[in-house]
DNA sequence: CGTTTAATTGACCAGTATCAACAGGAGTGG
DNA sequence: CCACTCCTGTTGATACTGGTCAATTAAACG
């Protein structure tokens, strides 16, 4: 199983205190969230929680890749995010989750009651602003997915599916697909086919090399981001 | 010019004390927030803020209807949303913002410096609950509408939209547009020429009436519920 | 009123979905 | 070790939703 690395860019515009406000160094250092989880193993498939589910608490992602799903009555799908190390979810204030959370591969998630968050965050700035900033990077996490979802090609979609993985991925240029055909082309709004097909389109135009289904090489990244759309 | 109700229902499980967390209540007491703000009148058709412009504020709707939105390099458009009076808009912790903010009609908005907000919220935890139940409600609705840009259909989509905005308007069944087809379609991830036939399309049917382009009347909003796909 | 802009409607087209067949690997049992 | 099965992914043929282009109507504004 392949391990992948926490993105964790520090952000200049925080909401945290200046000299605080780098988060890999506040990670190591064991601030006051850390004090207050609990370490839940998950196994591959297994549901964290269901959609309509009383949400209790938010959590956080140690390790193994998850998603996070919504249907509608009739069983169409659209998955919101795929999570790695080092992302949260479960970041709700209604009553219930809206998302269903489940494991892609084995994973292990710490737990982080919101009673007891709640609390903390009443007496604890930095974890206040903390959460906030968490809260904050998934919103604008959210916001690119709309355009992406409402007006992108297929084949933009997909490209910029792949830079997203790339830049999640520890190798420069390749990729270890932890999702199915199904979950990418539900992440998307495709059908598993033109996923499929997309993907076999830009194995010809020689763009990316597939061998195997799970593991995509990016031969030429400038043409990848070319074809994002996005410039 | 037609007024919109700010949509404010109490969440029983936010992230303020409960005794605390009726915001209406809140709103009309005038908290810490409010103290904060800067009212800034705004021209109908008038940018608050640019994409990719610094973000410096956070901002309110105190009357008027804005719109926030995103564009490709190729012109695409993708509004995230509408924003009637309450809704708060341009939460980010980004260095600039992601989308521009322009007023539909004639509005005022309240602005918000983010360093004075932040410097509030390190001391006043009450402000600091406040702002991050705003984000995670901002949070939760934009999660609905990845579901409804993935996987919907033209037809849910726009009785989605209806729905929508019968939800903020201060009327039972009827609904005054403020915003263009264009709007709509870019709302939507449609053209205006599939809104268009979608709204004869239900007009014909027998669920709607439309007066004018603008003005919308619900005739049978079981059907509409019905063809919206949630249920 | 005439002019301009927004919305509607129509004809046609394209991108993506749907339906269906086939291929490739992984696991299982003989 | 090979054959069989199952499951996932790929490829093909065809259909259809929604997009594009164009013409018409309606509304807004001077």
């Amino acid at each position: 199983m392949q391990i992948y690395v926490a993105a964790t860019s520090p952000d200049s515009s925080s909401f945290l205190a200046r000299g605080a406000s780098d988060r890999i160094a506040q990670d190591r250092e064991g601030d006051a969230l850390e004090m207050l989880g609990t370490v839940v193993p998950v196994r591959a498939g297994a549901e964290i929680y269901g959609e309509g589910d009383t949400a209790t608490a938010w959590y956080r992602v140690q390790c193994g890749v998850l998603r996070t799903c919504k249907l509608l009555p009739d069983g169409r799908r659209q998955i919101e995010d795929f999570l790695f190390p080092g992302d949260f979810f479960g970041l709700e204030n209604r009553g219930e989750h809206s998302f269903a959370a489940e494991a892609i591969t084995a994973a292990t998630v710490v737990r982080y009651s919101r009673p007891r968050l709640t609390a903390a965050a009443a007496s604890n700035s930095r974890l206040a602003a903390r959460l906030l900033d968490v809260t904050l990077e998934q919103l604008g996490k959210v916001h690119d997915r709309l355009l992406l979802l409402g007006r992108k090609t297929a084949e933009e979609k997909l490209t910029t599916f792949l830079l997203e993985m790339l830049d999640r991925s520890p190798d420069g240029d390749a990729i270890d697909l932890a999702m199915s055909r199904t979950d990418i082309a539900d992440y998307l709004g495709l059908t598993i086919e033109t996923v499929s097909r997309t993907f076999s389109m830009m194995k010809h135009e020689g763009v990316i090399a597939l061998p195997s289904a799970q593991h995509v090489v990016i031969l030429d990244r400038d043409a990848l981001e070319e074809m994002s759309g996005d410039e």
